[in-house]
RNA sequence: GAGUCGCUAGCUCAGUCGGUAGAGCACCGGACUUUUAAUCCGGGUGUCGCGGGUUCAAGUCCCGCGCGACUCACCA
């Protein structure tokens, strides 16, 4: 312990240090040598177990043993009061010097202080205001806190600190703790969903030589033994069907995707995906999958209806199905269908105030694609399943057979934003390559975005992939509309930050 | 990438017209055996985000930069 730690602290921590030093030498007791503590119950256990305890009754056999960290200390002279806490609740304890002890009460006002781990003995009781109260036996100081904790009444609210040092965030925000819990409960339901239609967890690698699977710009790394420049994955889509190919059924991983993009309420660098692969299925399939994936996670957090930004939407009610021509004919008054040129199509565009976005080369169906975006995504605040995406943006999804130029895809949007994918999957080997083979025009072309050209996958497509039905379905933004979390950070637990200095 | 707002004590925040840096909580010392935002007495603990500039004098005005939040743009 060099003597620059004391000078760089501030005057709370650095006699916080100086205690312990204190601590150690004038009482011979290290709070950090502590291994284990038998906690027999935990604090929520306890309220419920103890809820019908009158006021000033006290159950003298139950002889409670919990543990927890002290959140504030009010002291008075021969007694203390203090709120414990632990990853269930908050419950109070009363520290009598007749109940523990001269010598123990001593070192509870000299040594212990708010912040501290704790473990105590004792029995409940519940005062005359009516608050349920552990009368504290015993008590062992079982780890000191030498860093001060966040204001006990308006807690801590400073973003950046909240983000960036989100043990704070959590200890002074139980609702932060909250959301995290639920968000524990909304995957597992995933898995639990999946697994009862016999799909299988698998894992597929994070790092790759080619990253492919979606459209969108990798993160760049290096491994030195093989001395050859790797990407971090932006989709899992192209392992997952390798594995249908390879006779292993349903499977899914749920897993970090990441892709080098900005960041805002929406999008973190890295994120949670979803994906799932069924042979012998269909994207119709996979609606239904969808709506009971997103329907069992609300329940699983005790909800059928949820609020986000103030808009309510009833989830036992049927998601709506609407194809991305109906919905541009809807929302911004153009019938595709009665286009018949790209030059019609982008004048039409030109009309509607969208010339800017254009460079005069898109073809009819990326206009379509346009339209959607700018007129129709943020107007789907109902769960929707927007159909049949044209061929040209969807270069992993079967042809529509009565319309070859859209797919058999959707994608479900609520709150006007996209948190399903979902296609019958291309597999036809020889139209898969020559679709690769239109990205990689579209990336020579300047498209940093376009989709990689992966000759592997086309081996596998040509070793056979079954009828699939496939989707995605990005966790971190069910997570908040199931939650009500207004920022995607809000439901990340360490999201990407830039350095301070 | 653009705009708006923010950054002052550990936390939450005030700081007027440019004139000695403030409050509550926390913390330190003292009193107190049913308090619960405990109370009472005493104590201010600071690189005012960073760097320049203007000025007799800058937390405050000007310029640049950093970080964050929000909006927009980008982003299947």
């Amino acid at each position: 312990m060099s003597e620059n730690q004391f000078q760089d602290d501030n005057e709370i921590v650095r006699t916080r240090k100086e205690k312990l030093l204190r601590l150690r030498s004038e009482e011979n007791y290290d709070p950090y040598v502590n291994e284990t503590w038998d906690r027999q119950i935990t604090l929520n256990e306890i309220r419920s177990k103890f809820e019908n305890l009158q006021p000033e009754q006290v159950d003298e056999n139950a002889n409670l043993r919990t543990a927890g960290r002290l959140m504030t200390l009010r002291r008075q002279g021969k007694a203390t009061f203090a709120d414990l806490a632990d990853e269930t609740g908050r419950i109070q304890l009363y520290f009598q010097l007749n109940n523990v002890g001269e010598k123990e009460y001593d070192f509870l006002k000299k040594w212990v202080d708010s912040g501290d781990w704790i473990g105590i003995v004792g029995n409940p009781c519940r005062t005359k205001r009516g608050e349920l109260t552990i009368m504290v036996k015993e008590y062992k100081l079982l780890s000191k806190a030498i860093r001060p904790l966040p204001e006990k009444w308006h807690g801590l609210t400073d973003t950046e600190i909240r983000y960036r040092q989100r043990y704070m965030d959590l200890i002074a925000n139980p609702d932060v703790r909250e959301i995290f819990r639920q968000r524990s409960k909304i995957i597992s339901s995933f898995r639990e969903t999946l697994e009862a239609h016999g799909t299988l967890e698998v894992e597929t690698p994070v790092l790759s030589v080619i990253a492919g699977g979606a459209n969108a710009r990798p993160f760049k790394t290096f491994h030195n033994a093989l001395s050859v420049e790797m990407y971090l994955r932006i989709a899992v889509e192209l392992y997952l069907k390798r594995l249908v190919v390879g006779m292993m059924g349903r499977v899914y991983e749920i897993g970090k995707n990441f892709r080098n993009e900005g960041i805002d309420t929406m999008h973190n660098p890295e994120f949670t995906m979803m994906e799932v692969y069924w042979p012998y299925a269909n994207y119709v399939d996979m609606m239904n999958l969808a709506e009971e994936l997103i329907r069992n996670a609300a329940k699983s957090i005790g909800k059928t209806e949820i609020e986000w930004n103030d808009m309510k939407i009833d989830l036992s009610k049927e998601f709506n199905r609407l194809s991305m021509r109906e919905a541009v004919r809807k929302f911004a008054d153009v019938d595709f269908d009665a286009i018949n040129s790209d030059e019609e199509a982008r004048k039409i565009a030109v009309d509607k105030g969208l010339g800017s976005e254009l460079t005069g080369k898109e073809s009819k169906f990326a206009i379509l694609n346009l339209f959607f975006e700018s007129f129709c995504e943020e107007k789907l605040i109902e769960p929707t399943f927007i159909l049949g995406h044209p061929v040209e943006i969807s270069p992993l999804s079967k042809r529509d057979p009565e319309n070859p130029d859209y797919t058999h895809r959707f994608e479900l949007f609520m709150y006007g934003k996209e948190v399903a994918n979902a296609f019958s999957e291309l597999n036809d080997p020889l139209d898969q390559r020559a679709r690769f083979e239109d990205q990689l025009r579209k990336k020579e072309a300047g498209d940093e975005e376009a989709h990689a050209f992966d000759e592997d996958f086309i081996n596998a497509i040509e070793a056979g992939l079954p009828p699939t039905g496939g989707m995605g379905i990005g966790m971190d933004r069910i997570v908040m509309f199931l939650t009500g979390a207004r920022s995607i950070r809000d439901v990340i637990l360490f999201p990407t930050m830039k350095p301070k200095a």
